[in-house]
DNA sequence: CGCTTGATTTAGTCATGCCTAAATTTGCAG
DNA sequence: CTGCAAATTTAGGCATGACTAAATCAAGCG
């Protein structure tokens, strides 16, 4: 007969892998997908899945060996946990001073577990912002979020200027790199001709070029239409 | 063969309990009286002891049908989120402005999920302060507390002149009602006769003297030694 | 249209924590 | 000293979530 109740950190943890796997088109998202984003064996997967599937409101609309999709509950959830999570980065960064590559290890944890009226207290002192520190949209209470369409700075085209909206946080290391070269938000590049493997020769804000790892370059996404 | 890791939820709040419990003479605490405090079957208590006390490295000193106790590691884990408790409450009150009624529940969630190095970031923040918003002490890094005797107003001779030094963050009605008598952390009160059934007639900050519940005066602590 | 193969699901386990019901032990009163 | 009542532990279960090994399904290929 399932249960009705709050969400757990491991059914949040599947609920946004799932928004991020299924893309702007929603599209399916596979237990192999899901298993090797989490770092959970797919059998695991597959009966979680079965589980969130079976609620008394859904999580997600499963058919088995066709993947899964979030239910409107499912994406509400998912949406309200990035939420926390971005909002403790800017918190952790602006408030508590924390460098912007160690802030999202410890949102990835406390997201589940700020109430939301700390959500709201977090919200208003830092004046309702609307994005991350590392230029991710923060979802508003009712879910909806300003979504951009970005370009991966190893794709943007040579001698258009652009403006940084926002970088993967994913590696610390990387994050570093990006703050050391001025790769932050908001900066404006220009690719300069001489393309290698790869690689990407850059000028930052107007400096003298310099040439990008590929990994770092990959990390880096670029705003259209700014 | 048990396990080491860290520890959960569950342990920590068995830890604190043991410890609040125990009281400062280390006394045995039973599992009795553990169930009642932590609201969860006798039985339940039980099997946890059993399992905190077969650890690799043993959270308490456990004998059946005589009660535990903490084990230094036990301990020094119980002082540690103990911190963490107090720290929140702190920052919660004085950074994200929480009415002090309300940041005892948000802290007891998060006092377990917050890593060293947020609790440090805080710890700095706040200017590293010595008590919580009840005026409780905040345990150091080190595990040092600055323990105090403390009297129940309810029990201050009458005609003493006292200062209190904390008051019960547990009942949020109790802590509003303190809040709009004066009764806070630091503020002189002065007993006056006319004691009844349990009710006190005291002067607060040389106010007009006021008659207090005796659910409020049990809940109002007067330091010795001021 | 069958086959092989990779993706996915099913079956059977395990650890954590809590619960109820049924022993057991303790400690105190008579 | 006995016995009883209260405290405590044991036994047996359930829910969550993850894992391994063993089916089973789906697709593309010949
Ligand atoms: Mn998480
Ligand atoms: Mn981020
Ligand atoms: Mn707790
Ligand atoms: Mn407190």
């Amino acid at each position: 007969m399932t249960k009705s109740s709050a969400s757990t950190e491991a059914v949040d943890d599947y609920l946004k892998a799932i928004l991020e796997l299924s893309g702007p088109a929603d599209a399916r998202v596979t237990s192999n997908a899901l298993a090797a984003h989490l770092s959970i064996r797919a059998a695991s997967v597959t009966g979680m899945l079965q589980k969130l599937a079976a609620l008394e409101t859904p999580f997600v609309l499963y058919e088995k060996h066709r993947g899964v999709r979030l239910s409107p509950a499912g994406r509400r959830r998912a949406l309200e946990v990035i939420r926390h999570h971005r909002l403790l980065e800017r918190f952790l960064h602006d408030v508590l001073d924390y460098p912007w590559d160690e802030v999202h290890e410890e949102a990835e944890r406390l997201e589940h577990y700020i109430s939301e009226r700390l959500e709201d207290r977090i919200a208003a002192r830092l004046g309702h912002p609307g994005h991350d520190p590392h230029g991710h949209p923060i979802p508003a209470k009712n879910g909806a979020v300003a979504e951009r369409t970005e370009v991966e700075l190893s794709r943007w085209p040579c001698g258009v200027p652009g403006t940084i909206s926002s970088v993967s946080d994913r590696d610390p290391a990387a994050l570093r790199e990006m703050k050391r070269l001025g790769l932050v938000p908001g900066t404006s590049v220009l690719i300069e001709p001489g393309a290698r493997t790869g690689s990407v020769l850059v000028r930052v804000a107007g400096q003298t070029p310099t040439r990008l790892a590929p990994e770092i370059a990959a990390g880096v996404l670029i705003g259209e239409g700014s």
